[in-house]
DNA sequence: CTAGGTGCAAAACATTTGCAAGGTA
DNA sequence: TACCTTGCAAATGTTTTGCACCTAG
């Protein structure tokens, strides 16, 4: 658990129980699971454990680089009409979406390691050139 | 409009105006609008449009490959620990998300078309080995 | 002691469902 | 006409907010 309390106190935050046995769920646990899954698996060890508490813990640790945080564009679904393959990025200034056309051909494999492929997105995350501009 | 009414027809469903005027409105705005968006541009201009249709039809569209749908791991948040960088297999058998080792040079670059890349994420969709096995 | 963290209940969104009425082929 | 689509209202699910209490540093 020692190193639990590092973690956090390296990222600059509070090690409160609650933030440690979350933390220790995730290491332990590599099933990328969402907010609920977390709290369902910690409520029999911690009763007064709160669905609130999990969602700012967890919202709290990506903030701090400590998690990641799979769903790049939040909880709404977005959709495009455009098939041909691109990438996206998502700025953190003004929340934007932009395509970009650099091309890959990473990927393209129908199989790998065994698994069948079907789909593929690359998604990045950063600071689209109009807010580098502005100030920022 | 001739040209959605092909679009249609060829995915195999019907052309109604509901669907054409979503499908005309995603061609026109390339800026991978949320399903309330799509509802908010159209409703002047079709004053009964209900959001629950807008729902469907970006569904169906999505189903019969016309449109792309931008979150592939749905609407809840998803977490993990680990920060050593991978690419993630979406299973849309069993649902699971695996993780791929498969290593990636690509888009370590900090700047892409003027744009600042802090993070970035490749996200993949098909069926896992195990449910190729079994059946399918 | 004090700022920040927790937990409860309620509110705010996002999405789905059931069903009657309407439109498309 | 027959089937599929639409639209409304209600239900479900996810996340956020307000606020009083508690706890780590």
């Amino acid at each position: 658990m020692m190193d639990f309390v590092e973690i956090l106190k390296n990222a600059g935050i509070a090690a409160s129980q609650q933030r440690m046995m979350i933390l220790k769920y995730l290491d332990a646990n590599r099933i990328h699971p969402t907010t609920d899954q977390v709290f369902q698996a910690l409520r029999s060890d911690m009763p007064t454990l709160s669905k609130t508490t999990v969602y700012n813990t967890l919202k709290k640790l990506v903030e701090h680089k400590v998690l990641v945080e799979l769903s790049l564009f939040e909880n709404e679904a977005r959709y495009e009409y455009d098939r041909e393959p691109h990438i996206h990025l998502k700025c953190t200034e003004c929340n934007e979406i932009i395509d970009l056309d650099k091309k890959f051909d990473l990927y393209t494999d129908t199989f790998i390691a065994g698994h069948k492929i079907t789909e593929h997105q690359i998604n990045l995350k950063g600071i689209c050139k109009k807010c580098l501009s502005t100030g920022e």
